[in-house]
DNA sequence: TTCAGCAGGATTGTTAACAATTCTGTCAAC
DNA sequence: GTTGACAGAATTGTTAACAATCCTGCTGAA
């Protein structure tokens, strides 16, 4: 299998492709963190940096919603989601679940050119890494795993796969040490290799500890209260 | 963790609420397979049905579709999904990834109360299956697949299966012989044993091979194009 | 000084009307 | 009899105005 564009989802509408834009956007500012966790969504101000209505604002907040990557709380706006320790224990286990199958899936089918691209894109997040450009390390350490689930021929798991690398970042914001980025270990290197040896089990086994190595960078336990946005937590009939 | 009640979704505002129940009636219809692959769900009439406003019916409709449960054509409506044979290759694939995971899960942390709610439900599903009712019959069958989930203790999983479950049921709908529900099987019975024996390794064992089950009574090869609506198969610009 | 109450402004939620496209039925032509 | 075009109806997509809620800053009293 090639590896399609930069995604192929297919909502099948005209309209529907800016929606979806609006939607990546977005996730793609969570993933580098330029959103932190918390931050109000207000539709005022997306109308004028997407130049859409207010109707398509809220529909791409709604989707967003959906995935759970923002907030939406009655009559006060969006916000980025703030995931909870449990919900960030629930993330972690999910993506134990899920990838290390889609690691073997792509251990499976991986041609010689998705090699040779996740390759080339190995080397452009070396290259962010050392470099000392954390968003674009942030960015392509992530996009190295939708590539992994694209490799893997899968719309349905790309899907979730994007939702908790998403989250995971959130989560990251949320109870990571400063600094700490997504995937910081050359656990991708051993993935090519275990992917150009066609090792579907061994693939699997990498990714299951690199995923252990990412939850171990966050503390669940601490600081329940960082920046907690009081209104929210004491705060009116909402929740 | 004891079962709650039939979800435990949260989206915060009072209005979601209602929101998410006209997403789950639908969810529950389509599964029941009340409403067919194909159907379309015409705006006024869906107004009608829920007694709320069309606002409220276009929000649920796009969460529909963000979920692949409907197909938004534009300036056309929205139809029950019809999954293609490589979209429903997927959801068997997701399912084999995730489902055996959720089974482990579950079979490690069922308490004694959650294996005696599921040994009624089973109840329940025979019943429901030696009367021949047909639409009771599936959704119990699915309903026990989403009570594990929430055994399992894991709320990003479980939105994810009812996803799945859901499509499952039109991808029977459209490629299983008549008369075929989701899950006909005793496995059922054989999953309950292993949680009761806290045997997480069986249990992934048994889901994975309930799930070839299943698979193995849907035909994707064949019949490519019963009942297909010709307009969006060689239709206008969209599609 | 601190806190409660209270406008005023801003933002969100909802409704209704309007615009645009598609579907349906009819009619004429071949 | 079938095919094509056309007009009217119905449905969807969009916009704008209105209503409701919330946030902010001020005033005044304890």
């Amino acid at each position: 299998m090639t590896l399609p564009g930069p995604n192929s989802e297919q909502l099948s509408t005209a309209e529907e492709v800016a929606e979806e834009q609006i939607v990546d956007r977005i996730f793609e500012a969570v993933i580098e963190q330029r959103l932190p966790p918390g931050t109000k969504l207000s539709e005022s101000a997306l109308c004028e940096v997407f130049g859409v209505g207010r109707m398509r604002i809220r529909r791409s907040l709604l989707l967003l919603a959906s995935r759970e990557v923002v907030e939406l709380h009655s009559n006060r706006g969006a916000f980025v989601a703030r995931p909870t320790a449990e919900q960030a224990r629930e993330v972690f286990e999910a993506r134990q679940a899920i990838e290390p199958n889609v690691a073997r899936m792509a251990a499976k089918r991986a041609a010689a050119e998705d090699i040779a691209a996740l390759a080339r894109h190995l080397e452009l997040e070396s290259q962010a890494h050392d470099s000392g450009n954390r968003r674009d390390a942030i960015r392509l350490s992530g996009q190295f795993h939708t590539m992994l689930a694209q490799i893997a021929g899968n719309g349905v798991m790309l899907r979730m796969i994007k939702e908790l690398i998403t989250r995971t970042s959130l989560i990251i914001g949320i109870y990571g040490a400063p600094g700490v980025t997504n995937c910081r270990d050359d656990d991708h290197a051993e993935l090519i290799d275990a992917l150009r040896k066609s090792d579907d089990r061994r693939a699997a086994e990498i990714m299951a500890e690199h995923l252990r190595h990412i939850e171990e960078r966050v503390d669940l336990t601490a600081r329940p209260g960082a920046g907690v946005d009081l209104v929210s937590v004491f705060g009116r009939r909402d929740a």
